[in-house]
DNA sequence: TTTTGAGTTGTTCGA
DNA sequence: GTCGAACAACTCAAA
């Protein structure tokens, strides 16, 4: 009988159509091993930790109770276990962030030590991060062309599921415990984001162009949280999809706004905190007492303009934020309130239980102007005309702001108009800024940052 | 090799 | 009210 082998489970908690899984089941009976990283676990906010054990917690039913789940440094916890049961080959999928590189390297140098293989196969992406270039070999700066040269390479079908052993792993952690969050989760499991796949792709992928970017109503898929575990491929997703269908075509290419992050993030691992264009690293942000007011009055939704409260309100509510609304938000404290955007990047990272590294800073750098294919600097939003455009009812408004909820919609996102409020007497805030005024002050200082060069 | 032009999730202004 | 232009700068691929 041959050794077991150990299967390492990082963003990929599912079992269909998972090549790691896939590889080590069939090399040997299956360990499947879970490492709580304390250096990923500190990073992550409560919301994310609880979606995260919440989903351990699935996987493991999903698989008779087999998981082994250990806590400490992952070189130290991998090469226990496999050292334990006796596995002389770990499986994982591999990982492109930065700190995910380095732990890896890390681990396969202890591992190699003791004599233990490492085999990495697959990744959460459909197409690997670093393998769609330029004719030249160079990366992609801009979406646009990389979104064509990354569907011109295409992906592998997804493999027929392979028979499984599990073995003992032996005397396992439990899981911590999930921390009580009062937002309401999704439903954890790679069944429910099937389930919720299929509910979706029947009922509204049609009508997906159309309906996207309305943030009242169901008419995204809202699988964000199950891709950033891996409890979906998007591989998964895309063999459903027909881009001659315009509803398809666009959801395909949200997927691959996805992977560009994740491709930009590989080419310039620095970008998650760092802005990417130099040039605008000189442009002037407020700090201090006046800025942490502000940013005070936008994390808890009180800024007095009401898409952006609804949509920091929601953040905190469920965790999420429908994706229109976060460019909206991030613009206001960006372009309004002329706040560094990695103060709010981190703020959306703590709170986002779909909170990915890639794809948050690089979608903050996009509305700040500092990233790869960036916003011109003068593209600034107007909350009022964003709300009005994608919320014409008010009904989000409602939703998250129930001060405004008896407003009708004609005036709902501009209750500061004569008569429809005593200001601050309904409990809503009037504007923390003028817009207009802050608009041109944004632009002042983005044309600062242009004349210095 | 160099040039050209399309593209880039928005707003404002003025006809 | 509707519509086109202007608001830069840069990437990238086609010519």
């Amino acid at each position: 009988m041959s050794a077991p082998v150990v299967w390492w489970i990082r963003r990929d908690l599912r079992l269909r159509d998972n090549p790691a899984l896939d590889a080590a089941a069939g090399a040997g009976a299956v360990v499947p091993l879970f490492v709580v990283d304390e250096a990923l676990w500190a990073r992550s906010g409560d919301v994310r930790r609880a979606w995260m054990v919440r989903s351990l917690e699935a996987l493991d039913r999903a698989m008779a109770g087999h998981l082994v789940v250990r806590c400490g440094p992952p070189a130290t916890e991998v090469l226990a276990v496999a050292t334990d049961v006796g596995a002389g080959v770990v499986h994982a999928a591999e990982d492109f962030g930065p700190y995910g590189r380095r732990r890896d390297a890390d681990v396969g140098i202890a591992l190699a030590r003791a004599g233990v293989e490492v085999e990495w196969t697959g990744s959460p992406y459909a197409v690997e991060p670093g393998s769609v270039v330029k004719e030249d070999g160079s990366p992609f700066q801009v979406f646009g062309p990389f979104h064509r040269a990354w569907a011109a390479r295409g992906w592998p079908a997804a493999a027929p599921p392979a028979p499984v052993t599990w073995a003992d792993g032996g005397e396992g952690v439990a899981l911590p415990d999930a921390p009580p969050v009062d937002a309401e989760l999704p439903t954890a499991g790679e069944e429910a984001a099937q389930r919720r796949w299929e509910e979706f792709r029947d009922r509204a992928l049609e009508q997906y162009a159309a309906r996207r970017d309305e943030p009242a109503g169901d008419h995204t898929s809202r699988l964000s949280p199950y891709l950033r575990l891996g409890v979906l491929h998007p591989r998964t997703l895309l063999a459903d999809l027909d881009p001659r269908r315009k509803g398809h075509a666009v959801y395909r290419s949200e997927l691959a706004w996805r992977e560009f992050y994740a491709d930009v993030l590989w080419h310039h691992p620095g970008s998650a905190r760092r802005s990417l264009k130099p040039a605008l690293a000189s442009l002037r942000v407020d700090r201090g007492q006046q800025a942490d007011t502000h940013f005070e009055a936008w994390a808890t939704g009180r800024t007095g303009y009401p898409i952006v409260d609804a949509g920091m309100r929601q953040l905190l509510g469920e965790g999420w934020m429908h994706n229109r609304v976060r460019m909206i938000t991030a613009s206001f404290l960006v372009k309004d309130l002329h706040i560094d955007w990695t103060r709010g990047a981190r703020h959306f990272m703590r709170h986002l239980v779909d909170g990915d590294l890639a794809s948050n800073s690089h979608g903050w750098q996009w509305v700040a102007g500092t990233g790869t294919d960036p916003a011109p600097y003068f593209r600034i939003f107007n909350p009022t005309t964003q709300g009005l455009r994608f919320d014409p009812d008010g009904d989000y408004i409602r939703r998250w702001v129930p001060e405004l909820a008896s407003l009708p919609a004609a005036d709902i996102h501009t209750p500061w108009s004569d008569g429809m409020l005593p200001l601050g007497g309904a409990g809503y805030p009037p504007p923390v800024v003028n817009h207009q005024a802050e608009r041109s002050e944004a632009l002042a200082r983005y044309e600062a940052t242009r004349s210095e060069r």
